[in-house]
DNA sequence: AAGACATGAAACTTTCATTGTTACGTGATT
DNA sequence: AATCACGTAACAATGAAAGTTTCATGTCTT
């Protein structure tokens, strides 16, 4: 697949949970973001490690947040899902012999290590419940369309 | 494959052109990269469409620098290479009808792409004629140690 | 003119990481 | 006991970059 979407899908399921659904099953999440119950437990386990989502198992079970989305920034939901490599370019991860290449390596090494944590300390300064006000922005510039059309929206 | 080595691989190349080969044909520098002749024409078209390197056909062709190393930016490689997507994390590409999403996708867009107009610029700053010179820095530290070690640098 | 050399380019295969899917185990509620 | 839902392992599908094969075109040497 082209890019790795769990921060994106992650930051949008934290989204519908406070403001929309409470409490959810991995299958009403999974069609959330039109994917698999499995992958959503997979993604959601790196946030429970980190006490932003709760689990509970067995009937009327589920996911459910476990603190306010204004005390989560985007880098901790980067972190939650396995901090995947930021960058899609770069050299390769094992070192050469030749001093040419160790030179470029190291210069882009640096630089993009640079770009990282300026990156990281962007995501940093973004609570998901700042994200969240956008969505409401969102809502209301648009006269209330149906905001989040996914199946079973209507709940139970 | 795990990152796009392009503009790494490319930037190899350009050192060891100017600093110890010269000309070169594909096939001589597939194996300082360790790597397809054919891969090599792919990456290196990008660089003579935008003048940095030529190419002639037939018997003693090859690949020749087209400009001074000073005169070349980190950016004008990473463009020659086809400006690949520079991150590996973000939203999906195409729009989703789910305001939440969009106020994701938006925020996430934002951010990145102003990580990516920064490192560009970074990029931009740096010139290949640098790197050759930090290059040139480790093999003085080294003590002049076997500084570019493929098959076949001893000449002919 | 013939042969060797080298790029140009198309088509196909391989590789790798993410995502998707199936299957089964464990715990909790009714 | 039956159902529901998470937990996890194992495997398949997907997509992008890289690797490979093949043939055409152009150029130099003999």
């Amino acid at each position: 697949m082209a890019r790795d979407l769990r921060m994106s899908r992650m930051l949008h399921v934290l989204i519908h949970m406070d403001r929309h659904v409470g409490r959810a099953t991995s299958e009403q999440i999974a069609q959330m973001i039109s994917t698999n119950a499995v992958v959503v437990r997979r993604m959601m386990a790196g946030l429970r490690e980190r006490g932003i989502v709760s689990s509970e198992k067995g009937h009327g079970g589920g996911w459910q947040l476990a603190c306010p989305l204004a005390e989560i920034s985007l880098r901790d939901v980067y972190e939650a899902v396995g901090h995947p490599p930021l960058f899609n370019i770069g050299p390769q991860a094992d070192p050469s012999p030749c001093l040419v290449e160790q030179a470029v390596d190291a210069r882009l090494d640096a630089t993009l290590a640079e770009a990282e944590t300026r990156l990281l300390a962007q995501f940093a300064a973004i609570t998901v419940e700042e994200v969240a006000q956008d969505f409401e922005r969102r809502f209301e510039e648009s006269g209330h369309a149906v905001p989040f059309p996914w199946h079973g929206a209507t709940g139970e």
